[in-house]
DNA sequence: GTTCCGCATGAATCGATAG
DNA sequence: ACTATCGATTCATGCGGAA
C-alpha cells in the first residue's frame, strides 16, 4: 500500500498522475476569498473560471467507475448567497460530467454568531461527480442501526445515551454500530450528521474523519485508490491509510504540507515498513 | 382579520392582488411531472419557463420588506440531478430577487426505496428570496431551549416524548418551548428537522403544520399578510389563521380547494364572526 | 388510562416490459 | 431508439386495537 504526498500546486502536480487511476477523489477546496496567501485568494465571481481546469485533469485522472467528492458551500456576499456552487455544477455538466447527487452535511456544532439578517449555517453541501451514470458504490459498507431502535432496542440503556444516540439516525455513526445484527440496519440517507471537529489535538481540520471515513468506504475497496487534491492538513488522506486504501494528496501550503508529513509517518496504525510505505513523499 | 380562499389557476388569480400588500409568501409548487392533472404535469425542462411568469406577480404583490420562501426540490432524470432548481434560482436573480438564503429541511421520514446508485432523498431546499437586502426578520419568535435542556428539562416527560422532542432539536418545535425562559434559548441555524405529516386522519400535507409555522412566526407578525399561490389542503394559512394572520390561499384543484374550505370554516380556533372572516372565500 | 404491536402510507427511483 | 407503464424495493410515522 502507498501513500504519495505531493507538495506543490495541484494544477502543476496532477499532470504528473496517470489518465483512469483514481478511484474516489474526495476534496474541500479553497472556498472563495479564503486562504488568499497560498491560492491567491479566489474572488466569488472568479471561483468557476478557476476551478474548471483543476475539475479537467481530475477528470482525466479518475476512473470510469470512480466518484468525485466535492465539499463546498457558497459565502455570502452583499447579504445574499453568492451563485458561484451553481455555477461551479452547471460547468462541470458541461465539461462532461454527472452530477449525481448532492449529499447533505448538517454540522451538529455550526461556527457561533448572531447578525440581523440570518441565522448560523449550519450545512454543507457534498456534491457527487461522475464520469459514468455507472460507479462503484458499496452500500453496505455504511449501513447504520434502524429508526425504530427507540422502542425497542434502547431500554437499557442510559439518559444520556439514549438521547445523544438519536441525532445520528439518517446517516452518521453510532458508537455501538457493531452491536447490531445486519437485520436491524438499514441504509442510511443523503443527509450526513457530522460535528465539526474543533479543538481537536493542535490542527483545526476542514472535516471530521468521519466524513471523508463515509464516503471512502461508501465508494472504494481496500488497495483502491483515493486522491485529495487540496490536502490541507491531511484528514483524507489519513483516514485512507487507516482503512487500506492507497492515497495521493497534494498541498501547496508548506505550513499544511508538512504538518500532513509528520501525522501520517507517526502514524502507529500501518503496519507495513514506513520507508515501504511512504517512499513515494516528495517534497 | 381575513382569510381569502381563492379558487384557480395561480397564473391568473394573482392578478387580483394590489401591488406591495404581502408580508410572506410561502409555498410549495408542484414538482416537475407532479400533479399533472391540475398544472398539466410541468417538464424539468420546461419548469423554469413555467414557474418565471408566476415568480413575477409574487414580486408585485409583495412587499419591499416581505420575504419569499420556496419550497422546492430537484428530481432525479436519468441518473443524475436535474439541474432546473439550480436554473431557477439563477433566472430569479435575473428579475431582480435576491436570494439570500437557503435553509435546509431534513426529513426524517423520507421516502424509502433501495436503489443500486444512491441513497434515499431525505432533504428538500428552502429557498429564501427578498425584494431587497432589507426585510423584516423576527428571530426572538423562533428560538429554541439551549444544547443542554436535555438534561434538566426533560426528566418528567414520557420516553417517547422524549425521543420525539429530541430529533426537533436544531430548528423546529418542542412541544413545551413555552416552558423556557429567555435566558435558556438560542437561537436556531438555517437547518430544520422535521417529519412529513403521511398517514395524518384524513389527509396529508405537503409539508407538517411547524414548517409554515416556523417561517411565518420568523417572517410575519400579528395582522400581516401571508400568500400561498400553491395552497394545496391548506397547511400554511390554516397556520397563518391560527396565529392571527392574514391569508389567502390559491388553489386550482376543486378537491384541494374544498377540503382546505372545509379545514377553514370548521377550525374552532378563530372567535371571530365566521361571515366577516371569510367572507372574501370565493368559488 | 398506559404501553405495545401491527398496519397502512407516502413530492421516490430503477429496471424491465410493452407499444 | 425512444417513451409510457408497472412492479419491486424500503422505512419513519401515526393511528387503532389489544394486552
Amino acid at each position: 500500500m502507498k501513500t504519495q504526498l505531493l507538495f506543490g500546486d495541484c494544477r502543476e502536480k496532477l499532470k504528473e498522475l496517470p489518465d483512469n487511476s483514481i478511484d474516489l477523489i474526495i476534496t474541500s477546496p479553497p472556498y472563495a476569498d479564503n486562504r488568499s496567501n497560498s491560492y491567491g485568494g479566489i474572488s466569488p465571481d472568479d471561483y468557476v473560471e478557476w476551478f474548471m481546469p483543476i475539475a479537467s485533469e481530475l477528470k482525466r485522472v479518475l476512473k470510469q467507475d470512480g466518484t468525485f467528492i466535492l465539499n463546498i458551500k457558497e459565502k455570502v456576499v452583499h447579504g445574499e448567497r453568492h451563485t458561484y456552487v451553481l455555477d461551479l455544477i452547471l460547468a462541470m455538466r458541461k465539461q462532461g460530467w454527472f452530477w449525481t447527487e448532492e449529499f447533505m452535511w448538517h454540522k451538529k456544532n455550526s461556527y457561533p454568531g448572531k447578525w440581523p439578517n440570518r441565522f448560523r449555517d449550519s450545512w454543507e453541501r457534498l456534491l457527487q461527480f461522475n464520469k459514468n451514470r455507472r460507479f462503484n458504490m458499496y452500500q453496505e459498507s455504511v449501513m447504520v442501526p434502524m429508526g425504530d431502535w427507540a422502542k425497542s432496542r434502547l431500554k437499557n440503556l442510559s439518559e444520556t445515551d439514549k438521547i445523544r444516540d438519536n441525532s445520528k439516525v439518517g446517516s452518521g455513526f453510532g458508537k455501538r454500530i457493531a452491536n447490531w445484527t445486519e437485520r436491524e440496519m438499514a441504509y442510511p440517507t443523503n443527509v450526513l450528521h457530522m460535528a465539526t471537529e474543533c479543538g481537536n489535538k493542535n490542527h483545526s481540520a476542514a472535516f471530521p474523519e468521519s466524513l471523508p471515513e463515509w464516503f471512502i468506504k461508501l465508494f472504494t475497496q481496500i488497495n483502491d485508490w483515493v486522491l485529495d487534491p487540496f490536502m490541507g492538513s491531511g484528514t483524507a488522506i489519513m483516514v485512507a491509510n487507516r482503512l487500506g486504501r492507497n492515497a495521493i494528496g497534494i498541498e501547496i501550503k508548506t505550513e499544511y504540507f508538512e504538518r500532513a508529513k509528520d501525522i501520517l509517518i507517526d502514524a502507529p496504525l500501518r503496519l507495513l515498513d514506513k520507508k515501504e510505505s511512504y517512499d513515494a513523499i516528495t517534497s
